[in-house]
RNA sequence: CGGGGACUAGUUCAUCGGUAGAACGCUCGCUUUGGGAGCGAGAAGCACAGGGUUCAAUUCCCUGGUCCCCGACCA
């Protein structure tokens, strides 16, 4: 990509009264754009980083036996009424509900626990049809009564919704426990530590649930955390406890803020209870399903990878998000040879299969485009200039000049030097 | 949904009762380029909407809207 040719620009100031730093620098960055409080264009850059998030979930999912699909957004009220959720006050406060002008009531999707388990119960017959894993990428609509902390809380975002559903309560908890593992894969992979976190289930079940749940001091959740074992609780539920002793191995609790990109719930039979959704077991009789539900915010991990990648020039992706690996600097491109060199290095990574950002542009200063190029926080930094193809002599001649956004220094590489480091990484 | 703040050029802000100004950005020249570079010119505004007070309102008052922050609630 030519970023003369990318949409948007960087923009110099962020936002008046944006004061998160995932909402200063994406903004600014042109990886996203607020239509309204909680409602986000994912700019071309952003959609990269989040189509990378998605993969790395797509894959870890897949792995462990589950099968993409696609639910739609719009509900009618009646499979809603089917649980009851339709007229409970909590979900009111949340789920977008409204007549079309014929009056027939809708709901946007805040969840699809309905919808899957209408969809289980036209296709599920025999014990033979289970286990089953089931999972979308699609937008969710929450009417939070405060959007806030830029991309972080959202009226309307981006969901990774997968649900299994199991002939027994052992069955629906052994993929429980993969999920927990696979969920802390997906996190590393993406470059972030996550604690899993007990907590409640919320408008979801009467059981408790668990978060993934990310330290760092701007989350807006608090928990609190064994320092010697895996003890975590949310504070919602942690509060009932006393002093602040371990109930497991009684060392010291700490308490932390935290950011929750992941929420995993054990429901149990509620659902298929409520819609009458049974399959019949060996002995011919009929049982309720075991059900269970978990999710990840793939554009909320987009916002707390901000958080916790950046410096002050600005953002410091992960390789493996980045939405591209290397921005290429051109300088001194009024020069033949040297614009002709950038061009010919440009279109070689690319047949590498290296994605790469070439800052083409003519007549934007040197000190501008390294400004850019640490805004947008891609992993490598290549400059070709006068310095290294014109005039020169010596070490630097027809090298590439290399840096991480990440390290301080420079150095410079033949293409098969970065190459190579590129392979590496 | 309670409390606070804001709304003026594309953006960030200044002005403050007498119909608007800067910086950045943008356009066009000239200059040249290693950390948001220089000079010059230009385009760009129903001052959130409605009502009131006043000879006169962007400015003061009221109502509504929107955005931001703090709380209560949540992927």
């Amino acid at each position: 990509m030519k970023y003369s040719q990318l949409f948007p620009k960087t923009l110099k100031q962020a936002p008046s009264g944006a004061e998160s730093i995932n909402h200063q620098l994406l903004v600014r960055g042109g990886f996203i754009d607020q239509l309204f409080a909680g409602s986000w264009t994912l700019l071309p850059l952003g959609l990269k980083v989040v189509t990378k998030i998605n993969q790395i979930i797509r894959e870890e999912l897949n792995s462990s036996g589950a099968q993409e699909m696609q639910m739609p957004l719009l509900h009618p009220r009646e499979i809603w009424d089917q649980t009851g959720r339709w007229s409970n006050k909590d979900v009111q406060q949340i789920m977008y509900q409204f007549k079309d002008i014929h009056g027939r009531e809708f709901g946007l999707s805040f969840t699809h626990e309905e919808i899957v388990m209408n969809l289980l119960g036209k296709f599920v017959k025999s014990y033979k049809d289970l286990p089953l894993k089931l999972y979308q990428f699609s937008t969710k609509f929450r009417n939070e009564l405060r959007a806030k902390s830029g991309i972080l809380r959202g009226r309307e975002f981006l969901m990774k919704d997968l649900y299994s559903a199991h002939v027994s309560e052992e069955d629906m908890y052994i993929y429980y426990e993969d999920v927990k593992k696979v969920y802390l894969k997906i996190f590393q992979r993406m470059g972030l530590d996550t604690k899993i976190v007990e907590a409640s289930g919320g408008v979801f079940t009467d059981k408790n649930s668990h978060e993934f749940q990310v330290l760092t001091e701007v989350g807006e959740d608090t928990i609190y955390y064994c320092t010697q074992c895996d003890f975590a609780e949310n504070k919602e539920i942690y509060q009932d406890r006393e002093g602040s002793k371990c109930p497991r191995c009684s060392n010291k609790i700490e308490e932390a803020n935290s950011i929750e990109v992941g929420n995993i719930f054990p429901l149990g039979t509620k659902y298929s209870k409520d819609m009458k959704v049974f399959y019949t077991d060996e002995n011919g009789k009929e049982q309720l399903i075991w059900f269970a539900s978990y999710g990840i915010g793939p554009t909320r991990v987009l916002g707390t990878l901000v958080e916790i990648y950046h410096d002050e020039r600005g953002i410091i992706w992960p390789e493996s998000v980045a939405p591209y690996q290397v921005y290429l600097v051109g300088l001194d491109l009024e020069g033949e040879r040297v614009k002709g060199e950038a061009e010919r290095v440009y279109k070689l990574l690319q047949a590498e299969g290296v994605e790469v950002l070439f800052d083409d542009r003519v007549g934007v200063s040197a000190g501008e485009k390294f400004a850019d190029a640490d805004l947008i926080g891609i992993p490598y930094r290549v400059v070709i200039s006068k310095k290294t193809h014109s005039t020169s002599s010596g070490q630097a001649k027809d090298k590439l000049e290399v840096k991480k956004r990440d390290e301080k220094n420079t150095h410079f590489v033949s293409f098969k030097g970065l190459i190579s480091l590129l392979k590496d990484s």
